[in-house]
DNA sequence: TGTACATCAGTGAACGCGCGTTCACTGATGTAC
DNA sequence: TGTACATCAGTGAACGCGCGTTCACTGATGTAC
């Protein structure tokens, strides 16, 4: 306000750099070893720079863990869209169950398809879970994520004709149970089994 | 087999009870701060042991994880004892739903009510899927599990002359990933809601 | 464009704390006569 | 039952390592003339 001569376009590009590459090195690190588990040491060395580069970056490794929970409600609001663009370049003779499969897997932050970004999933919400400072942010980020796949199941079903047996709010949860459960399985057996989505969405469906 | 003079009943009863207060003091610890957050101290404090205590009874911390996780197998079987018992002595006029959610809430390890278990749970697995020595145990607990919950349910089918209209791992697995995710979410709001499992049990079934 | 200076971003050594693990010990429990 | 001894179970001090965090510094980037 008074003489703040420099501030100019707030944060450099090359800091902006510094700091993805430490988020995106935190992802893999804390899918390993879990996010505490993890060395801020190890953080760095993945991402090409000493730990004072992160302490310069983040107050501090809980400052980190809620940018990453931040940053994944604007992936989401990404993939979302990225899912939306998939659908409606998709052909028409989809199956319901193949368009919204489709949709599901495309609607995963980063890509659900790796060991990695799962494994950091689960382990934010358990943390998330436990700290109490990270709580009200993730459940933002998971209320982002309802809002989103409502949007698009509500598109799907429109261009498959389908609609649910059971009420709409009940539908999505069970689909996002489903989903969920799926990837918590490949954990364990190193691949997702698409069946099981497709006979949960057979069963609380039918044509319009 | 040559000259062991001692050796009578392998391991006394106040060595059980110590192991025991151990373990249970783990569950509590590993829940609030996490499988590599907890720290040893902190268990043993709880138990109301020494340090040594500890190492004296387990080589180190992921063997008493083994442990947790091998208990968790018996566990498993008494609880499904326990299940079918209350499912026996239930009226008759109970709906599928009440029935079925009756048996799901019986039939979790030491009892799912608790924040506890639930968040002990949750760590389990994902230190199990990171941790290579520990993820054929942990997949046996799940085994074990999926073939208890088989039974009870085939059970409380026949008792309200019910069938799936899905084909049956299926539904188990779409009952156990609903299980999971409303445990999930009672993690964040605190309670859970029975409605989610109604819902997905009155979409998969038809009276027989 | 070139030079002088100011600010910024990342370096890397240092600190101290807390943790997992060890071990010589002591009190408790069990055994033999 | 009482005593002498052996084994067992848990104690608590000690060690050393690795981690999170700090900070005086240096090289990189940006700005003014």
């Amino acid at each position: 306000m008074t003489d703040l001569i420099p501030d100019p376009g707030r944060v450099s590009a090359r800091r902006t750099l510094t700091r993805e590459k430490l988020m995106t090195a935190a992802v893999t690190a804390f899918a390993e070893r879990g996010i505490v588990g993890a060395s801020v040491e190890e953080i760095c060395e993945t991402a090409g720079f000493t730990r004072g580069a992160f302490y310069s970056n983040f107050t501090d490794k809980d400052a980190l863990v809620l940018a990453l929970i931040q940053q994944n409600i604007q992936a989401q609001y990404a993939a979302a869209e990225r899912a939306v663009a998939v659908a409606k370049s998709a052909p028409d003779d989809l199956t319901a169950a193949e368009l919204v499969t489709l949709t599901l897997d495309r609607f995963d932050v980063i890509g659900g398809q790796g060991r990695e970004a799962i494994t950091t999933q689960q382990e934010l919400l358990l943390h998330a879970a436990r700290q109490p400072a990270l709580r009200e942010p993730y459940m933002e980020f998971a209320d982002a994520c309802t809002r989103q796949l409502t949007t698009l199941i509500t598109e799907a079903l429109v261009a498959t004709r389908l609609e649910f047996t059971v009420p709409f709010a009940e539908a999505i949860e069970l689909l996002m149970a489903t989903h969920a459960h799926v990837q918590r399985l490949a954990l364990f057996t190193g691949q997702h089994d698409p069946q099981l989505m497709r006979t949960l969405i057979m069963a609380i469906t039918r044509p319009v």
